[in-house]
DNA sequence: TACGATGCGGACCGGCGGTCCGGTTAACGT
DNA sequence: ACGTTAACCGGACCGCCGGTCCGCATCGTA
């Protein structure tokens, strides 16, 4: 943390980048056509200044969607139940899937500009480990999971495959999913997952 | 059908360009850093020859895997089961899933190019939709997956995002998961999904 | 106020997917 | 065998994008 701190201007043009950013991702149909230039224009700065606080395209996405996963993270890390660490398994592992699904649909235009990073795969991002290690941990202490035989591990990134941003804006954005709707599917989904059969 | 024959080194370039890509989406690492010029130049084409024959890069990956979903896609439609249509629901879906995903694994490297196009999400691809419409339909033949409820058409979505080809590049190719390993685990998987609990 | 450090901005770069058109060549009638 | 023609070839070329660079303005401090 040698960070020293930022000058003044430096921290309003991070904060307009940042809003410039959120907004033309929000307006505009697909991810990629919103240029770096767009977001410097849009923010009434040079591209210099853009590149100096993010780093690069994936640096700034990041940080948008950074903002937004926090109080999800703390709520699952920190938090009381049904999300938080004091919840009994197969009470947990919807929830957290229901809150992650939550979060894509709320932030489909950013959650999917990162996917859409092209140069690396959503696997390679820290957060997904941490997400993949909850949800197995908390799978292998349900009965039928439990053993090495690594079929919790599968599980885990097999739900995570079903809250994936371009599958939420396929439902939502294209064929036109209520989000309620989709939130008790995925639910629904869930339980079966977990040995809970629901009769219809 | 107003396709006029093509020329006879039409041909020929034809074959030499799906060879030289299959073979430089094979060997390098990652797909986005094969060029169509690259492609072009391994050929022994000009670019002008490539796009004519292929269009844009999509077209000449969708080429690409065409071939390889072709014989799978037959044995789906008018095989003999466990693939094809007198296949009970129970037995087909699994068999169906499994064949998707031998198929991921085998062609990593281009069901990886197909998806990181960019430019479209693999959910507008038609072969999509077909397997999906398979998927579904199998499924709610199944007990619990048929009322109108969706679940049976979302179930069928999330299964598919089980063997989306990031996730298998990433458990083969990063993790090192062995082929069968993976094959169990996404039986075990789909089974559960199915309602036919297994012990462990 | 004067002076260093920090940040700014937009011209610039390399490389990509895709286009264009003059030269070449295959196919076919005679 | 040969001429005609339409189809095809190739690689120079274009527009655009992410990212860099460096002379200049601005901030924080004594």
């Amino acid at each position: 943390m040698a960070d020293r701190k930022p000058r003044k201007d430096a921290a309003r043009n991070r904060a307009s980048l940042l809003a410039a950013a959120e907004e033309l991702f929000a307006s505009r149909a697909r991810p990629e056509d919103v240029t770096m230039s767009d977001v410097a224009a849009a923010a009434g700065v040079g591209k210099g200044t853009l590149f100096r606080a993010f780093g690069d395209r994936t640096g700034l996405i990041r940080a948008l969607y950074a903002a937004r996963l926090e109080p999800v993270e703390e709520a699952v890390t920190t938090g009381p139940p049904p999300l938080g660490p004091d919840t009994p398994p197969l009470e947990r592992v919807p929830a957290v899937l229901d809150a992650l699904l939550c979060l894509k649909i709320d932030n489909r235009h950013l959650a999917l500009a990162l996917e859409a990073t092209g140069s690396d795969s959503p696997y390679d991002a820290d957060h997904y480990d941490r997400w993949h290690a909850l949800l197995r941990g908390a799978l292998e202490q349900v009965p039928g999971f439990g053993g090495g035989d690594g079929s919790g591990d599968f599980a885990a990134h097999a739900l995570l495959a079903a809250v994936r941003a371009d599958l939420v804006e396929h439902l939502v954005g294209v064929r036109g999913v209520e989000r309620e709707r989709l939130r008790s599917q995925l639910a629904d989904f869930t339980a079966r997952v977990l040995g809970q059969r629901s009769e219809a």
